[in-house]
DNA sequence: TTCCTGGCTTTCTCGCGCAAAGCTTAAGGG
DNA sequence: CCCTTAAGCTTTGCGCGAGAAAGCCAGGAA
């Protein structure tokens, strides 16, 4: 009998669904503070939100716009302009599928990971440390 | 009283704990597969699960052991000179709290994501589509 | 011995993330 | 009224990093 009956399928590891426009870890805390706020997010207060500089907020920003995820309007609160960004639908829609990758993988790895094995695996016979 | 009692704090975003070396589509694949076979997995096998080229397994395989996260072990099998990769015990430890991290966004986004909102929220008086 | 084939490695290029400098609008002061 | 300051983004520039393609090397086959 052979010693794999089922050997695993070819991309079973590949994670297709993990978008790249998303699987970055400043838009992933943009499209998060966005999802958990439905109404919009001023550029100021994403800014702390996320931790991030004036410069990068603004090129990952461009970026999600671009991909059409997030849509902005320009505006003024307390006599200074501000513009507010929302999640487009197609956005929150392709976020939610991308989670569910990630959902995925966390549910995959994670009860892998987390306990520790009791013995080391042998290293096979003739296989050295490189 | 004031708009906002509270303010969510500063960084709340920020996921800080999303290593740059693990957050990476190719190298999530490869550790994966790694914590799914503490035995090892050999390269080739390897670039079927994760449909990666040789060139790029290579590069992320390299990059994963200088990070001391994966080590290798050469052999052969089949008459054919192969090399075996296993996770180290920092390597699944870190992958596990990266994981971990990863699970935090999860919680904190899918929810909302994956519910439409019933009717989009106005917006504000004075703001325009950019 | 020469060719081929499998198994990695190295090199190259382009794109992306990040930081720093720049631009624009709007108060506020003299 | 300017001039200055400051807030709110934008643009530019750089360095690294991911991916593709070409290269290298060892072990059979012919």
């Amino acid at each position: 009998m052979a010693r794999k009956p089922h050997p695993e399928e070819p991309g079973r590891f590949a994670y297709e669904g993990l978008d790249r426009v998303l699987h970055e870890k400043a838009r992933l805390g943009i499209m998060t503070s966005l999802v958990t706020r439905p109404e919009g997010v001023l550029f100021t207060e994403m800014k702390r939100l996320c931790a991030l500089t004036d410069g990068n907020l603004s090129r990952h920003i461009d970026v999600l716009q671009q991909a059409g995820l997030v849509e902005a309007f320009r505006g003024t609160e307390g006599g200074r302009p501000q513009t507010l960004y929302r999640l487009t639908s197609d956005g929150r829609s392709r976020f939610a599928a991308y989670l569910e990758e990630l959902e995925h993988v966390v549910r995959d790895a994670l009860p892998k990971a987390v306990k520790k094995p009791e013995r080391l695996p042998e290293v096979p016979p003739g296989f050295q440390p490189a």
